[in-house]
DNA sequence: CTGAAAGCGCTTACAG
DNA sequence: CTGAAAGCGCTTACAG
């Protein structure tokens, strides 16, 4: 009965288990993992920089966006019965990383990688773990992912510059190599080619992920073309807010000066001077969606589609019309 | 030999252990957890709100000073060869989560609770599992704490705004019932003592830990007695980025008209309109406490002593002396 | 010192 | 349908 192997009357079922519930009886996870070869556990991991754990970096403001994932993610494992797992040993020594795994019988793996390490995403399919990667593009017979719809969502903020009647716009991405980073500046190409707007090389910037790196560019960006642009999207809000205090330092209003747009929508957006327009993800979508997939996988033993989890403009007061 | 039983010759070890290598032998973790009844895992709990997961709660800005004491404490306990563990039921459940890990045979357990659950920290001790709290004072035969010196970082926020000539200093705690919240309560009231500066009880506001109900006890604050304090010290910088807000839809001026101080020195602090000036505590001291404590515990099986993490005085543009 | 056996706490396939 | 046995992959205490 207890296996689900046996019909048996309901009363007669519930007698039984609310007995067994009396007893205080919990099987033992560990024998069970050993018989039934899977731990009904799931690793999470946040591939950042070189060598790093799971969790490292977590605290890094880059990846505060993925935090509401992380509690979106447990949220749903849970639901499934599941526990979080994360390996202690760095995935640089990811021969070792896969064996935890394997050992440890866990039964899936969802990886956050909106870098670009290719190797490794390509090594996590190879081992044949169930895994479902968020931001980064990864498929195979057992792997799949969800991505932020990153091209839409750039879009959707150069259109409403347009709208606003900016044409001189700047764009400050992330690192070339990364898939979110060179998919905005795709969209932000398309948004002004669909307007008929052309592009100006050199108000693109790349900088890494991070609200320093993008203040250092947006200095740099101020010494050269101040003047010469009237809103600027940033591939995130921290982004933006490390171009916002590069803007503030030079005496440049926002928006009256120069509109400025984020991505994300992080809780800190309306407290932001001025508070940040900006692009939100979807972020439930995103994390069901990872983890629904994961389990499909883990399952139904088959391949699973990716998804792209839409985006939505959020208008603070940090874009204005343009002032002539 | 492989149990350390043995002595063997070095030269032989070597070769056996190459072999090994060579055929990429790995013990099987759940065999051996199942065998020396434990996993080398250690759990992780965020104690948040009512109902929380351990994850729960890890995106609310009130919580980022936390992240980065969970990614130092991932480097310890990968370190010490211990995988890290997330139980997906929420402890709410406190029966079914202590049965999880005990099921799972978690080695033991690091729970970041600053938040008064008086009823589960004592739960969590009484359940016999090895247990370290992170801003909780918790301790028994098998549990102990690491604590942010919150009565002396406070102190010094004050003394550094009474070098500066305030004397009308209003206080933005958290929650009466916290533990952080009241000594830094303490902290506010010996400095002030201690320089012979009486106390205003007007000018002392209990919020939550969190930006928007900073923003909302320091609107409250300027529309009763604006012009009655000339700096405010917030008992964490998001609570300060809330404050900050409010006294700038004022238009009040930060430092010419009014000081900030924060606590926790989050890496935005620079950032912040103006830079903020705050008090930070050794992380690192904090996290590596909490792991060797713990493994103190497991390894040892005593009793362990608690340990209190220093703050210094980071000094920014938040503050300046008071202006007649 | 070495090697075979017992046992950790379950599940599952199988004999009765 | 029920119950006893085998087996998951290790470690460890014990007989040789």
């Amino acid at each position: 009965m207890l296996t689900g192997t046996t019909r048996v009357e309901e009363e007669t079922k519930q007698r039984v288990l609310a007995a067994i519930a009396a007893t205080g009886y919990e099987p033992d996870q560990i024998a069970q993992s050993l018989v039934q070869q899977r731990s009904r556990t799931i690793a999470l991991a946040l591939l950042l920089g070189e060598g790093g754990f799971s969790l490292s970096g977590i605290g890094q403001s880059r990846f505060y966006f993925y935090l509401h994932i992380l509690s979106e993610i447990e949220r749903e494992t849970a639901a499934a019965g599941y526990d979080l797992f994360l390996p202690s040993h760095p995935y640089s020594d990811f021969a070792r990383y896969v064996s935890t795994l394997k050992t440890r019988r866990v039964d899936g793996m969802i990886m956050i990688a909106p870098y670009p390490f290719e190797e490794r995403v390509r090594a996590m399919i190879k081992s044949n773990i169930p895994t479902l990667f968020v931001d980064a593009v990864g498929q195979g017979p057992r792997a799949s992912y969800v991505m932020v719809d990153h091209i839409g969502g750039c879009r959707q903020a150069i259109q409403h510059l347009l709208a606003l009647g900016h044409r001189r716009i700047a764009i400050l991405t992330g690192e070339k190599d990364n898939d979110p980073a060179s998919q905005r500046l795709l969209g932000y190409q398309l948004a002004l080619a669909e307007a008929g707007v052309g592009m100006d090389e050199k108000l693109v910037l790349h900088a890494g992920f991070d609200r320093v790196e993008a203040y250092e560019a947006m200095v740099a960006l101020l010494k050269a073309y101040c003047g010469e642009f009237t809103a600027i999207v940033a591939a995130s809000d921290m982004m933006a807010i490390g171009a916002l205090r590069a803007l503030r330092e030079q005496g440049i209003r926002v928006p009256e000066d120069v509109s400025v747009v984020g991505f994300d929508d992080i809780d800190l957006c309306p407290d932001i001077d001025p508070p940040l327009t900006t692009i939100r993800p979807d972020k439930e979508v995103l994390a069901q969606g990872a983890v629904r997939k994961l389990l499909d996988i883990i399952e139904n033993n088959g391949p699973v589609a990716p998804s792209i989890a839409s985006t939505q403009l959020v208008q603070r007061a940090s874009t204005g019309p343009v002032l002539h």
